[in-house]
DNA sequence: CTGTTAGCGCATTCAT
DNA sequence: ATGAATGCGCTAACAG
């Protein structure tokens, strides 16, 4: 900066003024200095302007898993957002681990972040504490059945569940299948199930298999499940996957055999990936707004202050009824 | 750290050099400091720490697109390698745009990366004049054919196209359709087309339609586009599509039709993704190493010097022949 | 194994 | 609208 301001016969604080385009600059000035910079190479250091502004240019995220389309789907909104303001996501990946994602703030804390996106709002307390202590900005993701540490962005991950239940009901479905993966370590399916499977139960049906692969979702898994289910004593009317991927190779599976969908057996989805759309039958679904969240959670960070009242964003999900119910 | 330092009653360099693992620390000294640190909520600031050393844990990453898995993968092997040393990737997406991928890489190169990741080996010339002036260090990624800035990581994309082009041919196709996304925008894909042409035209067979949709490529633009080449007078044997996502889509379309595959059409896709073998039939592809690549080349900037010979590293793709050829 | 000194590349603050 | 002095939080280099 320094040699910059000496090519262009000005200060370095003026260098400094231009590049971040801070303050008054003359528009004479602010050529020659762009000029220069460029005529000699010149790269701005942001980073050690955060060091001197105690500010950088950088939100510190959380995924879950990079093997889902929808955590994606949601960096790609955060970083659509970010943009905006010449930000940049740093993130980390917690394979839904609570201990891994503690051990990932602490480490995303040491780029002193404006602010961080989490998924979800289970977190371990030492996450809780450290989060306390610094002081730093939190936007939870993907879930609003909670009490967020500032501020969260989603939809009631429970109320999806109740919904899809219920429209199976009303469908006369009367016996069920559940189809998890990661072990049972995705919190919000867990959640969502419960809710589920409460409604079901409720109105006198029943749930009568329970699967839950410790591999990640993919429609691999989902065929491999759903055929194994089928096969068993006591075939359900419906299937509920934890998600879109498991549910698709559950309607492979049934594609694959002849079996038909809804009238043998019906399957239901989550999250309304684009993919769904392609295939030979429209699963039905709850449509989630992945990118719209992490658009909204990014800006609510870059804003300068907390709005007193903004800490629960509803962003609805919706269910879509296909042709597997 | 000066208040780590006196809790813990040493001084603050010996902090700096605990927080860094970093020359000879006493066990003793070690536990007190971290105790102390802990104690006050004390967590490292590595920025800043990177303005002292001119080195930041920091590689920059350019990815074409989000909206594919393809670059996913590639972004989750490369945070996979970086975490074996407690880097981070700052990424940006070029959406196939050479001047946006130019002005990204200008971007981050402000964050001081230890080195860079751009897709490809085609870039504007004044890319090249940065990087040059810059002297930062570069891994081009998932092609070889052509010459790297530092080093490129990734196979032929010639002879891919050139690879499948003769299994077609062998298979007894003689009329083939190309289907395309992004606009052409995708250099990789076309690199590969244009190889397989040569290949079909110098045996003697022909490229009857080719039809590249503007927008990004997915399971349904493939379904479409298949669905429109199949309506035309002069249908062709086969179809090779740029990659996976469109060939699915095309399955898709002829199992929705009763079209036989490869009977009446042959299908071909690119990349391998794992989704493939969950379809009823599989689709011959070319399995691309995706995180593989992602991979080599973050570890290879990790390396603290270049090795003298080491800038084109073959990450070898292979055929594989499924049942819709 | 630990401490001292100097300074990285900037932005803040206050002056003019 | 521009500049000078000062310091951010940390590490390099060297001393002991």
């Amino acid at each position: 900066m320094h040699d910059v301001a000496r090519e262009a016969g000005v200060s370095q604080m003026t260098v400094s003024r231009v590049m971040r385009s801070a303050g008054y600059i003359s528009k004479d000035v602010r050529k020659e200095v762009v000029t220069a910079a460029r005529k000699i190479g010149y790269v701005h250091n942001r980073l050690a302007g955060g060091n001197a502004s105690y500010d950088n240019p950088i939100v510190g995220v959380v995924v879950p898993t990079m093997q889902n389309r929808v955590f994606t789907e949601v960096l790609s909104g955060i970083n659509d957002a970010l943009d905006e303001s010449g930000l940049r996501p740093v993130f980390g990946v917690s394979e839904y681990s609570p201990e891994t994602e503690e051990d990932l703030v602490f480490d995303l804390l040491s780029w002193r972040p404006r602010g961080l996106i989490l998924p979800g709002l289970e977190h371990t307390d030492s996450l809780r504490k450290i989060i306390a202590q610094t002081g730093v900005r939190v936007a939870e993701i993907m879930d609003t059945d909670g009490d967020p540490i500032s501020a969260c962005f989603g939809f009631s991950q429970i109320r999806a569940g109740q919904e899809m239940a219920r429209h199976l009901i009303e469908r006369g479905h009367r016996t069920f299948g559940y189809v998890g993966s990661q072990g049972g370590l995705d919190l919000r399916a867990t959640k969502r199930f419960e809710a589920f499977a409460k409604v079901i139960r409720e109105a006198g049906a029943q749930i009568v298999a329970t699967e839950t692969s410790e591999d990640a979702s993919s429609m691999e898994v989902g065929r491999t499940i759903t055929n194994r289910i089928l096969q068993r004593d006591g075939r359900p009317d419906a299937i509920y996957f934890a998600n879109d991927d498991m549910a698709a190779g559950g309607l492979m599976h049934c594609l694959a055999e002849g079996i038909s969908t809804p009238d043998e057996i019906a399957l239901a989805g989550f999250n309304g990936l684009a993919f769904l759309s392609a295939l030979p039958r429209l699963v039905t679904t709850t449509v989630t707004p992945r990118y719209d969240i992490g658009l909204a959670a990014a800006r609510w960070l870059m804003e300068p202050e907390d709005h007193p009242g903004v800490n629960r964003v509803e962003i609805p999900a919706r269910l879509r009824i296909g042709q597997t119910t």
